[in-house]
DNA sequence: GCCGTTTTCGGCCCGACTGTTTTCAGTCG
């Protein structure tokens, strides 16, 4: 059974193909159709007999969509790979290349994926092309670099599919734990490692081998199987008996380097650790719980998010460990973007799910000003908007929607708002949306500049950067840090899976100078999910409750917005 | 191809940026 995913990328290669013909609208109608699927909560199987009461499906798709849980396939797509055997796909995770590109690439240089797209600009075939140029040719080279630098995926990719694997492989299993980097939240993700304690080693390796979406069989026994899925991630999985169950879980979960410094601590306290357990000559003393581990060597119990030999260790010992962010202390989502731009859902609907997410309060933050994004609003727009959060905060209280919005950083590091609209605003989440490619004094000015702007209360995805697509725009980090203590401004941790953006690392430098918060920019009532991602990028990254501002009960953040901007931090 | 207080046809989001093009096409968000 195809998931939910294969099936949306069938969709959204039909669209690309279509897009070469010039097509428009059947262009728009196939990525909607491709967007629904990829968002529903459950597999599709699950609509099979209503799928045209979903929005963006008619009988077209609906009918193609029964062909190819039937089949397996589609025959129309066929049919348009035949008329164009490109690797559509590949070559679209290239920056800068789009169906209009890929097809002159083809009809003229005969390029059907990315290795004759990468000989061909090393030959300097492709400046020559109306339309390319040098530039474009040495932009396709440094694209091609980084995205095949990318072989990881991210978390956000992962962590749902190790959750479905593991949760199928629990019903032949006493235990199932996630391991390695998916465990320690990692943002990206090179494999999947999962971790059992079965009686039947033999049916639990039979039923792994066969789970939907498996490829190809690496290896098989009955300790250790290794799988590759469709989408070209491998998966371990491993199988331990229960008393070494915990140290396995511990050496599995990593990192390397964690647990090659554990190792070196056992030895100094004349003991051995090992998958197996912690030893003390022939004799276990340890092993059948992490927490036994961590104490047995003198060490606080070291949360996975933790584990990267970045300090942890010595804090463990030191008993010193930070308190760290979790899901349940997060108190509302301030970048939200309604169906007044370019999001899906109604306000009152992402409200009435902040509400069931316990949640206080949420930031609607739709794009405003000259970046036109579905319509983004403007001043008039705006007012509009806030009748409506009025009307629904009268409704809906205790509950708080603030008023929001995303404003944009222009070259020159000015906001596309005026003042005296700003000022109105309770949020400001201000982002960089285009010139990517300024240097890292231009960029990081640029970024200083829009944070000495009075009204500005965060800066949005600060790094830009796209996960496996394109690295983030050069900045000088500290410089950014300590700008925006100066300013009092905060800086997000986006939580969409593709951003993850303040990183780990970069909050971790944050909170040395600011305070930071946790936002989701969700398009879509379900996107409100992903705020899992960035609570694991601040637990990795060292945050308590106080380095986050939706940490803050309602009461806190109102008087929190209520001071003046460069007295917030002092 | 989808959708509907513009409802069975006709409209569908669109502006900024980039590189190359001397007036604009392609890509991105």
């Amino acid at each position: 059974m195809p998931s939910n995913k294969e099936i949306a990328d069938i969709f959204y290669e039909i669209a690309d193909r279509l897009e070469m013909e010039d097509e428009r609208f059947k262009v728009r109608a196939y990525r909607r159709a491709a967007e629904t699927i990829e968002s529903l909560p459950k597999g599709i199987e699950v609509y099979k007999d209503n799928l045209t009461q979903l929005p963006g499906i008619g009988e077209a798709i609906a009918k193609k969509i029964k062909e190819i849980l039937e089949t397996g396939k589609l025959g129309y797509l066929e049919k348009l790979r035949r008329q164009m055997p490109v690797d559509i796909q590949g070559l679209r995770r290239i920056e800068g290349l789009g169906p209009k590109k890929i097809k002159v690439l083809w009809e003229k240089l005969g390029i059907r994926n990315v290795e004759d797209l990468k000989k061909a600009a090393e030959q300097g075939k492709i400046r020559n092309l109306e339309g390319f140029g040098a530039k474009t040719e040495q932009d396709i080279l440094e694209a091609i670099k980084f995205a095949q630098g990318a072989t990881r995926f991210s978390l956000g990719l992962v962590l749902p599919l190790a959750e479905q694997l593991a949760s199928e492989l629990s019903k032949y299993a006493e235990r199932v734990d996630i391991c390695g980097s998916v465990r320690r939240m990692k943002d990206t993700i090179g494999d999947l490692d999962i971790l059992a304690i079965s009686t039947e080693p033999q049916k639990l390796m039979d039923v792994f081998t066969r789970l939907p979406g498996v490829a190809k069989v690496l290896l098989r026994g009955l300790t250790k199987t290794s799988i590759i899925l469709r989408n070209g991630l491998q998966v371990d999985l491993r199988v331990v008996g229960r008393e070494s169950y915990g140290s396995a879980l511990q050496y599995f979960t990593g990192s390397k380097q964690h647990n090659v410094k554990l190792r070196t601590i056992a030895k100094g306290k004349g003991m051995k650790l090992s998958e197996y357990g912690l030893f003390k000559g022939d004799e276990r003393i340890g092993g059948g719980s992490e927490e036994e581990i961590y104490k047995a060597l003198g060490l606080e119990f070291v949360p996975p998010e933790l584990r990267e030999d970045r300090g942890e260790i010595e804090a463990a010992q030191q008993g010193k460990l930070p308190k760290l962010v979790c899901l349940e202390d997060i108190k509302g989502d301030l970048h939200i973007h309604s169906d007044w731009s370019d999001g899906r859902d109604s306000i009152r609907r992402l409200a009435q799910k902040c509400i069931e997410l316990g949640y206080e309060y949420m930031g609607v933050c739709d794009h405003v000003g000259r970046l036109r994004i579905a319509g983004a609003l403007d001043y008039n727009g705006l007012r509009e908007q806030w009748k409506e959060i009025d009307q629904l905060n009268k409704e809906l209280a205790p509950f708080r929607i603030l008023k929001g919005a995303e404003v944009n950083i222009d070259k020159k590091g000015n906001i596309d708002l005026p003042e005296d609209v700003l000022k109105q605003l309770d949020i400001v989440v201000a982002s960089i949306h285009f010139g990517f490619k300024g240097s890292e004094e231009e960029m990081t000015k640029r970024i200083c500049k829009a944070m000495e702007n009075p009204y500005v209360t965060c800066i949005g995805h600060p790094t830009g950067r796209m996960i496996g697509i394109r690295p983030g725009y050069a900045l000088a980090m500290e410089r950014v840090f300590e700008k925006a203590r100066a300013t009092g401004t905060l800086l997000e941790i986006n939580s969409h899976p593709a951003r993850l953006d303040l990183n780990d690392v970069h909050a971790k430098g944050a909170i040395e100078h600011t305070m930071l918060v946790i936002n989701t920019d969700a398009h879509a009532l379900e996107h409100l999910g992903f705020i899992r991602y960035g609570v694991a990028m601040a637990r990795r990254g060292w945050c308590t409750k106080a380095n986050l501002l939706n940490t803050y009960t309602l009461k806190d953040l109102l008087s929190f917005l209520k001071t003046p901007k460069k007295k917030r931090l002092s």
